[in-house]
DNA sequence: GTTAGCATGTAAGGAGTTACATGATTTT
DNA sequence: AAAATCATGTAACTCCTTACATGCTAAC
């Protein structure tokens, strides 16, 4: 079949479009603002993917008639687009849930990578029970080995290093050590959830799931 | 001229050379597990980027008659290679030391950026101090962005996504400001030593900037 | 004696960006 | 009326990974 696809991608199309349906423009905004999962995703590889997505059958788009959902959109003018040109809005079909369940329940070596860890926790809502835990641990082991090929090499460098690089060093484990720690306690979360358990396909987990009891301030 | 180079990768060879002389295999590691800058940077990008470096002038290579070397090298056959196979050292030249300080000195964006940032301060000890400062300050705003960006979905979504999803942008938010934090104390410990300016074609700054008076532990 | 690690390379292909091309609508 | 933002799309190009191809040396 088609030629590019990249998982994540269609992973983040997919999960995104099951919450509401949605222009491509407001979906790259999306992905790369609110999952920041790309740094800055183009239009360039999105709009091939949902031409493809589409042709599979995996999402539908619909003609917009009612214009584009600028902020002060609401006051002024209810003037229909008179479809001068395609606006087109995209939602999941039925295959397309199937899809996405499917990509969910994988919970392979990909969802604890470094590119793939932060889309697969962001549906962590339509995730299986199971599938989430198994997911924390393998990014926590994922982590764990870094933090010893850091200190690893902060020990055989110390000394040979100038005072920058084992900064930069000491900061890098810094931060994985904290990631560590917060991947305990959501660990610790699912377990306690654990006993109780739930079904993926009826009204999947939302407010049972309360990982870390912090305040933010 | 030639195809390929990435100015990150081609700055990290030349940065790495410069502080010793070795292999390609080595050159691979050192980028991949010290610098943690690309997580498993290839060979099949590696080599032919030594390639046009060597064509280019501004690295060299040796043949090595030592053998690899290994763990335990010291201790066994002292048997050289007798050159049945190439194995290269390569080291920094003139003009590649020259290429080095061009591209440490330019600090415009790039060095700011998430890909470039890492590679850019592990080679501060080469950097002219108001290079350094401003670098750091760009990578301080283009995270104070981010984090602007973040509070806003926050805000904008609130009760209207789930649990998991909001908790990975308080976690993401909360990784941000620490690095912000992280780069406030480096600023502070450049400003100080800012009073006593340096040249930096002579030996420069090692042990004179301190960053960050914590222990390590 | 076989596995793991050292060491160098190439060819094919994937995944994404940049730059280009177009046009409506909203805000200033 | 100009500038910003919304909105969709394509073609060329860049950079990198994967898989292949080869062979030595150390450790178990």
């Amino acid at each position: 079949m088609g030629r590019n696809k990249s998982a994540m991608l269609e992973l983040a199309v997919l999960g995104l479009l099951h919450r509401t349906p949605m222009h491509g423009y407001e979906l790259r905004k999306q992905i790369t603002n609110v999952l920041g999962l790309f740094r800055a995703l183009s239009y360039g590889s999105l709009y091939p993917c949902l031409h493809e997505l589409l042709a599979a059958g995996l999402i539908a788009e619909e003609h917009d008639e009612t214009g584009p959902a600028g902020p002060a959109r609401a006051a002024s003018s209810t003037r229909p687009r008179s479809g001068r040109r395609s606006l087109k809005v995209y939602r999941l079909t039925a295959d397309g849930k199937e899809r996405l369940q499917e990509l969910l329940g994988e919970g392979g070596p990909a969802a604890w990578e470094d590119d793939g860890f932060g889309v697969h926790f962001a549906f962590f809502g339509q995730t299986r029970a199971d599938v989430r835990l198994r997911i924390l641990e393998g990014r926590r082991s994922r982590l764990e080995e870094r933090t010893e090929s850091i200190r690893a090499a902060l020990t055989r460098t110390r000394e040979r290093v100038d005072s920058y690089t084992l900064e930069l060093h000491r900061h890098g484990l810094e931060s994985v050590e904290r990631e560590v720690r917060w991947l305990n306690e959501l660990i610790a979360s699912e377990r306690q959830v654990a006993s109780v358990p739930q079904v993926a396909s009826e009204r999947p987990a939302d407010g049972q799931a309360n990982p870390s009891d912090k305040e933010s301030t």
